[in-house]
DNA sequence: CATTTTTGTTAATGTAAGGTTAAAAGGGGA
DNA sequence: TCCCCTTTTAACCTTACATTAACAAAAATG
């Protein structure tokens, strides 16, 4: 079997540096979209799936973060990689606070990037064994299509969820009676851990909790200092 | 619940700049343990479980790079980020190459840091869910879900286990009829040795054997002086 | 056999985590 | 701008846990 080339998408407003990494690249056997700016780069992210963003932080109209912000809201797992001008201790923070999985100073070598990108896709790849494109489920008496994020109970009329509370029982439903740690539901979904973050999960599983508590069958169980666990009485 | 901090290895031959860095990540709520040298360093490592290794590149007797082949020989999961006064690319590769999770040059920023071992370490906390298997023991009558923390008698309605109790009687069912030595519940569980932390464990035996009544074939006995005993009669 | 050390057990205490509800704060359209 | 939906923050309460104290019993010591 041809083994599938990695795709990533390039967002770099400099012509020519951005022509010459993408050559590079394509070189070293990936696929690379290259956008211009950050408008492009969203508008072609929607439209492809892709194994890696690659995004210069310094962009007319669009800049880096904003769109990295954009590109977590679509997907909460695609791997980041900032190129950033400045060295400033402020942008690396913030790159991280989005998600970012790295960053490199430019001018950059070139084969540090290369090695980046491949131990990057490479531990996704390992991550991303069996969360392949997991929307629906069945929970107890509910089915919960976390794509169009709704939850509906024997058929009848289906609820709204909010992102939040989507995500979470989607998490949550994953680990269907094993544990979800807290941290994992704080990582992938609130990107951050800490008091109030941690606080607002609270709130969340008890939204969920009074969701579910139309199939007696169906609960989320606390293991303390832990994390949760979905369980379906049979 | 004491949250469990997080433990980081930490080799520095530098002695001034080491306890400076130890110091900092004390302050951030990471235990530390200082090594002045690969050698030292490795020794450390066998001893005990990390969550993270930090190493000096440019070390005496043993560099960086040889002790994270050597650690990496040990355990093939533990993160490694390395601290390098160079910006050689060649020594950025060859990191790489052994399976570093990242690299910083001095002089780096101390902020900058803190971000990479909290993103690192949460990425493997993320990685590891479903190592399973190893967390369900038989115990007589009993079984015992050391993930979930449940203790079962019979298909019976499951018992929480706090997690010292749960982490007790998961160590004594490793050694079952077997010793269990007091001094290795007391280093791994409560991470120290002294007359409350006894106290503290002879408590939680006599909640475990409270648990184990149930079944009156299995018992807890006590070796004076050395430890304990988890027994299945037949 | 008296005394010290170790262990058994129960109860009290203090702290941290979680449950729940409501109010405040954001944030994107109309 | 205002409104609506979502999310966060705050507040208050309950439960879960670990530690410590206190006293009894058993085992070792000499």
């Amino acid at each position: 079997m041809e083994e599938q080339k990695k795709r990533i998408l390039l967002v770099e407003d400099d012509p020519n540096f951005g022509t010459v990494l993408k050559d590079y690249l394509m070189m070293n056997d990936y696929e690379v979209t290259h956008a211009k700016n950050g408008m492009e780069g969203f508008e072609k992210f929607k439209k492809d799936d892709f194994d890696l963003c690659i995004l210069d932080v310094m962009m007319p109209y669009k800049d880096g973060f904003t769109l990295a912000k954009e590109i977590r809201e679509k997907n909460t797992d695609v791997p980041i990689i900032f190129l950033t001008a400045k060295t400033m201790k402020e942008d690396v923070l913030r790159g991280y606070k989005v998600g970012a999985d790295d960053y490199l100073n430019k001018p950059f070598d070139s084969e540090v990037l290369l090695m980046k990108i491949k131990a990057i896709i490479q531990r996704k790849a390992t991550e991303t064994i069996s969360d392949s494109k997991q929307f629906e489920f069945k929970i107890g008496g509910f089915d919960l299509n976390s794509k169009l994020r709704f939850l509906r109970y024997n058929d009848g009329e289906p609820v709204k969820l909010s992102p939040k509370e989507n995500e979470l029982l989607r998490l949550l439903a994953l680990h269907e009676n094993d544990l979800m740690p807290r941290e994992l539901a704080l990582t992938k979904i609130w990107r951050d851990d800490n008091y109030f973050t941690s606080r607002s999960m609270d709130v969340y599983i008890a939204k969920l909790r009074k969701y579910l508590k139309l199939d007696e069958k169906v609960e989320i169980l606390n293991i303390h200092g832990e994390g949760f666990r979905l369980v379906i009485n049979t």
